[in-house]
DNA sequence: CACAAATGTAAATGTTTGTTTACTTAGGCC
DNA sequence: GGCCTAAGTAAACAAACATTTACATTTGTG
């Protein structure tokens, strides 16, 4: 059995910076940002607890830097989406497991607050980013209703989302992309028609 | 001008346990667990501290209680509820503000977690109890279809709920009753027709 | 009225928190 | 190869935290 020992990371401040986002986001998705301690973190991390400050001032700091990620995830997600890919993406995206930048992880990343009003506002912005792509594909005027309507498609991509990982409600969090495809192409279809 | 002396409140143990679930219930829907500390419990109530730890044990103790109360008020709204009703419910609840046992409130706090397990599986048994009236409600058989696809119309209500009260977004965080039931009524059509 | 139990308070306790400081170690460049 | 800067660490810091203890006040009752 190998002594598990970690592969001696070399010295390199983006790479630590890096692994200390990696780690940190994994934290506050999964804890939120008040129950996340810098020990924590630095300790998922392997490394000091005062590099979290050196890199990013701040924990806040820290927090804000994962919501950027989440933001610039998310983004990539939904720019340039057409209505008959919502539905699969979102199915897929969904079920899919918890890596590295996937949607479910964006989605809790945003839900995520610091009490900071900076942060609630950078939220809403992208939030507001979301629905509007999300509105735009849909294809018809960017009336407020469409826009509501959209944002009733986000609801309910995060409210399967937080049931599925902070819950672990079943059967919904067992479901796979073939059991979601049903559903949400209902939903997505009764909000948004062609 | 009045001294806005509080009208002096006679020393009632019964009293002060519910000032104490009332105000605590606010601040741990609003901030969270972690984020909420016994002292602004305390502050809010205009009570010390110590007598949190007398009614409730712990802080822990005092989340329990407030997290019972949420499932009473819960149930109770969705208990006995007709397919016919869950829409206009759905609408109405959550579109009426944030009074003492709305629905809103009920799902956020439903949505806190302290960390501890057991907490997670009061949350989960009360969520899994929802889906399963809504389901019922559904008139139709029983099986894992159904009830996924409840559990979708309760993740459309989570999310909606979050987006107006946490997240504050426009435009849905300023529809009312009437905004909602429209596409409120097309979601839960599309997933529970009868 | 007196007194005992119930209700409430003030203050102290020991952790845990985020952050800072002073120090050590590694790595690239002339 | 020595050296200077960048990268990382250990320890200390004060503030904030939940909880406990010891004490004060109110209230119902005989």
């Amino acid at each position: 059995m190998s002594t598990e020992q970690v592969p001696r990371r070399r010295r390199n401040a983006a790479d630590t910076r890096q692994l200390l986002l990696h780690v940190a986001r994994l934290r506050f998705i999964r804890d939120g940002y008040a129950a996340t301690t810098v020990r924590d973190i630095a300790d998922d991390a392997g490394v000091n607890v005062a590099l979290i400050n050196r890199y990013f001032t701040s924990k806040e700091g820290l927090f804000e830097a994962c919501l950027g990620m989440a933001a610039s995830d998310i983004n990539r997600d939904v720019d340039n989406i057409t209505l008959d890919q919502i539905t699969a993406r979102m199915a897929n995206k969904i079920a899919t497991g918890t890596d590295e930048g996937s949607l479910q992880d964006s989605l809790m990343m945003l839900l995520r607050t610091s009490g900071e009003e900076r942060v609630n506002l950078m939220r809403r912005e992208i939030l507001h980013a979301v629905s509007e792509k999300l509105a735009a594909a849909a294809g018809r005027p960017a009336d407020e209703e469409t826009l509501l309507r959209a944002q009733v498609v986000l609801a309910t991509a995060i409210g399967i989302t937080l049931l599925r990982t902070s819950l672990r409600l079943a059967p919904i969090a067992n479901a796979d992309e073939q059991d979601l495809i049903g559903p949400l192409t209902d939903v997505v279809n009764a909000l948004l028609p062609r």
